[in-house]
DNA sequence: CACAAAAATGACGGATCGTCAATTTTCATG
DNA sequence: CATGAAAATTGACGATCCGTCATTTTTGTG
């Protein structure tokens, strides 16, 4: 067992703190998916680990901050993808279709993850982690480069990203509803509003 | 007084009923905005009126269902206009800019309260009331009678609906956080991206 | 091994939750 | 107007949750 340990050299005390810390998220996704967020009670969280109760306040002040937590590590994970699709765009339009298909990918990915049918368990969260204004900004910014290379109008880049995230957090939803979810068709759609309108929309068939 | 009472007809008993719902309804605006959603109470909220704690479970289950009948009510208020906008416009492009413009300046009103920042106030779950669904499909309804009028071509009216709400959502949120609103020049942004995408909204200045 | 720092524990006072039997209010009827 | 039933209000109650904190256990170091 000598040779074993030297792979992960940090000690006992940060292992088991990342470790309970983990252990508390998972058994928030738990208890959030199964009796809803509102229900839940940190109690119910920290029933779902070994710890004891007073433990859950060395790691999260509260139940909000877990929420948190969760949705800031979805768009940790999250904010990779877009950059990649950023990167390794050969146009505008590529670079649309790309963070769409990503957006509705992962988000479809996440919804399976959470396994149960319960509909309305999605966080559409409006509350700003600094992940999220994080993927936010990669938004802007890769729009607002967009436009300062002549690829798009000089339109409010503000504006633009907010909508383009509007669009794919209600169209994903609805891609959602609808089973199964076709993820192409959905970046398909989005990509033809935003760059010709109704026009550049797919007609339906 | 004697002629006073005879303009409302009802009996006491319903008439102290809705007051009484009234009462919380508003001290939940209240308590939310002062408080935030997360933190407030039951007990916050039947406080801020003159009813005792029990009163509270007869109108409401939780304070889940408060905000609910909040949500549901401003959707309610909310969807006279958008069929007006809808029943009144002469053109598509001016069914859009009336409905968007509604909905800029609506949420610019509602907001006027002061308090706690607008996100603190919900909470982190979606949830759909049933107005709030009607509100949905007379959006969808709209650009349905749109497309088999032939003012616009015939695209996915759910996604579009989806697409144009999602707009409505981010774009408005960000235009209260550009102080003052803006409500012509946001709807302006929104119509102009629908309809011919990124060339039709305006350019920046 | 000893000792200090860090972390975990669970009990505690205070508050909230939802319920419910008792009380008050409303309203129809004689 | 009196009266009794139905409806609504009240506040106390046991159960639970909240956040804290003194105590105990674990970990790292000399």
């Amino acid at each position: 067992m000598s040779e074993a340990a030297a792979i992960e050299p940090i000690g006992k005390r940060e292992r088991t703190k990342v470790a309970n810390r983990q252990a508390i998220l998972a058994a928030a996704r738990r208890v959030f998916a199964q009796m809803g967020y509102d229900a839940a009670s940190v109690r119910d969280i920290i029933r779902g680990t070994e710890l004891a109760s007073g433990t859950f306040y060395n790691y999260f002040r509260s139940k909000e901050e877990v929420f948190e937590a969760i949705a800031d590590d979805a768009a940790h994970r999250f904010k990779p993808l877009l950059r990649a699709a950023r990167e390794r765009a050969r146009s505008f339009e590529d670079y649309l279709r790309s963070a769409f298909h990503a957006y509705f990918a992962f988000i479809s990915e996440e919804n399976k993850i959470d396994g149960r049918p319960i509909d309305e368990r999605r966080p559409h969260v409006r509350s700003d982690t600094p992940e999220m204004m994080a993927v936010y900004e990669e938004v802007r910014q890769g729009l607002e480069d967009a436009i300062a290379r002549g690829l798009a109008p000089r339109i409010d880049a503000d504006y633009l990203a907010c909508a383009c995230i509007g669009i794919a957090q209600e169209v994903g939803a609805a891609m959602l509803r609808r089973a199964p979810a076709n993820v192409g068709a959905a970046a398909d759609f989005a990509v033809g509003l935003i760059l010709k309108g109704l026009d550049g929309a797919p007609r339906r068939g």
